[in-house]
DNA sequence: TTTATTTCAGAATTAATTTCTGTACAAAGG
DNA sequence: CCTTTGTACAGAAATTAATTCTGAAATAAA
């Protein structure tokens, strides 16, 4: 962050919204040349600022329509028993997020199904499977008014 | 989905996981040639299954390593009155996403800041002017477990 | 002022994307 | 059974983009 001018910032901005777009079109866009555009995005690539490169795709079309977020609290808060849940949920493919957090329970999940079949599918024959789970609260998304993957500065 | 076959989703889960990728070296994973798949990549985004490319960028390194998922319940719950909400909402950097959620709140919000102070600063300054806000409660992170932006199939 | 250092422009090269042409194969209709 | 139509593909050609290289201009340090 302190390695970073405004050019740096800038490009960041654009690849984030937008990663299709070409050298030459951003340098223009900055009034540059390609050439420093280049090295700036290899660096902030090289140095980690730039994670990596995705695309995106339409969750209704492919049929992950419904987002819950469950909230796990555990039976025991050992070491290893805490290691072990970790594992288990990383290997899930629908928990497309997971935090430790403060409060009422220890973990909060975001999970993405097709719909309430599914999810019950995925609590009764994969979550519950999970060791050492306590209790969880289903919380369901009725609608997704703002979704970004940009972080603003 | 209906339209998509093998090919296509497997296209779709490497792009997924990193759109950099040459379609000369997708088509040698999928023991294709170029062609069949530059225009399935083309098809794929024509008919809304990707909907953008983006750059993914590292938290930390930016200065936005907090996390909080702060539960929002209105006021009053008139038409315009959510309408209004969700126009402000949208409109603030720091709430990456926004959900209309089931349950004891009317939202869920999750909001990215550097640290304890700029969220305070952010609640304070700007969540709080927001018009008809009844109370809040926030969820704080302590770690970061899984992340992810992609959809399994 | 002199000397490094950094940042950039422009040309040259390399590699990618995109377009084009024609072949092979499968399904549909006579 | 043969013909027609449509789809999916390979391979070559054309276009455009990424990458490398050289040197000039600007900035900071000595």
């Amino acid at each position: 962050m302190e390695n970073l001018d405004n050019t740096d910032l800038r490009i960041l901005k654009q690849l984030q919204a937008d990663s299709t777009i070409s050298i030459k079109e951003l340098a223009a866009k900055l009034f540059l040349t390609a050439t420093p555009v280049y090295e700036r995005i290899k660096r902030l690539e090289r140095e980690g600022y730039i994670t990596k490169y995705v695309a995106l795709l339409n969750k209704e079309k492919l049929n992950r329509s419904m987002i819950v977020f469950c909230n796990v609290r555990l039976k025991e808060h050992a070491k290893n028993v805490g290691a072990n849940f970790v594992k288990d949920i990383v290997a899930l493919p629908e928990i497309i997020e997971c935090y430790n957090i403060a409060g009422d329970y220890d973990f909060m999940l975001k999970i993405l199904v097709a719909d309430m079949a599914s999810y019950q599918d995925f609590v009764m024959n994969k979550l519950s499977t999970i060791e050492n789970i306590g209790n969880t609260q289903s919380v369901f998304v009725m609608g997704e008014i703002k979704h970004s993957t940009e972080l603003s500065f």
